[in-house]
DNA sequence: CAGGCAATTTGATGTTCATCAAACTGCCTG
DNA sequence: CAGGCAGTTTGATGAACATCAAATTGCCTG
């Protein structure tokens, strides 16, 4: 792993984040300062359940799976990350060890924050607390919704919601071009990789065709029906 | 529904809530000046999803559900709230609308907490804003557990899950009162009604024991192997 | 371009759980 | 105590999804 100060484009990249986008000046660059870079192997961990949670994260560059384990050793994905996506600041005020896992998919850059630094940052500086809160708000409000989404919905429906999520338009044909391997799809969506497959097939007579990673949406008006 | 300003014994059970231990003197007082006490009626909406949020909650007495619907109508609990319990905290800076429906179970009492106000505490008392981020980062912990515990474990697993942490012992019998109806358990688990009832059969050979709300555990130790 | 490996798809099968219907239980009220 | 009602349990059935195995595709490297 090899660790480094922010350059300039990672500052920028950075800005556009729910932690940092709200925040200028002074307060914007105690923040910059108390980060570190970490370029990282795929499939390497960067934290395991149970140990001493020292920092949380953000996601300059591929993708990061929070999971947990059974006691079998199945595994279950919680959340997938992306770039710029924040993950395990939670930990701020949530107990003294990490409560899930996280791991590479591909090789990644990670913005790395001192929980230790931003407790104090946030505790003289309110406008680093409000950054904070509105992250943990978010990503709250975010992991609601999927609980009662996997409650309610079943797989095609999840995969339809997936889809429509990131389509620029409203109805008429559309494509969405996925920014991972199914793989990681599937982990997201609470599904094994066969099921996510198999949801596709369901979505096919709906004109959803795939194509790798290309998704070609016949009516998005249509799709919408399906959820 | 009634509303009235806090009493004594109100406050003292505030005082152990996750947004308030921690608080003392000036900080404390000002977030329980901030604070309506609500008294409802069973089943009554406390908010809509789409309403615009205006205010979280505390649980007092009684029960509350948050739960969202399907587009068919079909219906899935999200979180179950206890006494003592906060909800909706994450509309602090989660966005204008909230993402969830509430609605008591019995008759419940809350106390309600104006979203604006405690924003402008949080804002100028920075021990308020880390009850805030407290409270915040021990309830997406929670969820996220939640979704791990949905992905990974099956419904006996999670019922035994939910006995063992009420469990105050290691090992030997004991026995766990249901604090609600199997009804409002089966919703926190994810689960229909009839499926947390056949969830504790598989459980018998186990040696667990119904008798209505009472559950008897004929051996913890044996209980944890099930998870 | 060939070969090889990983990712994805497909098929077959079994488990888990939701759903609907009906019986049963406990509790409350008249 | 009878009746009624909500909550719970049980039975029967089907839908959804995991799992295992095998075929196929796609991509990368030599």
């Amino acid at each position: 792993m090899n660790k480094h100060a922010i350059t300039d484009s990672e500052r920028s990249q950075l800005l556009k984040t729910t932690l940092l986008t709200g925040l200028q000046g002074r307060s914007l660059q105690r923040m910059l300062d108390s980060a570190i870079v970490e370029e990282r192997e795929g499939r390497s961990s960067v934290f395991r359940q149970g140990e001493n949670a020292d920092a949380f994260y953000c996601v300059l560059n591929g993708y990061v799976r929070l999971f947990r384990l059974s006691r079998e050793g199945r595994h279950a994905d919680v959340r997938i990350c992306q770039p710029n996506d924040v993950f395990a600041e939670c930990m701020i005020y949530g107990g003294d060890d990490y409560t899930f896992n996280a791991q590479t998919a591909d090789t990644a850059t990670l913005a790395r924050f001192d929980l230790g630094t931003v407790r104090r940052l946030a505790e003289e500086d309110s406008n680093i607390a409000r950054s904070v809160m509105t992250c943990l708000s978010q990503h709250l409000i975010d992991t609601m919704h999927c609980v009662g989404s996997d409650r309610l919905n079943t797989a095609p429906q999840r995969v339809a919601d997936y889809l429509l999520e990131r389509c620029p338009i409203d109805r008429g044909p559309a494509s969405v071009q996925l920014p991972f391997q199914k793989n990681l799809l599937a982990g997201m969506l609470g599904l094994a990789p066969e099921a996510l497959s198999r949801a596709f097939s369901t979505l096919r007579p709906r004109g959803v065709t795939v194509r790798g990673r290309m998704i070609q949406i016949g009516d998005v008006q249509a799709l919408r029906e399906v959820v």
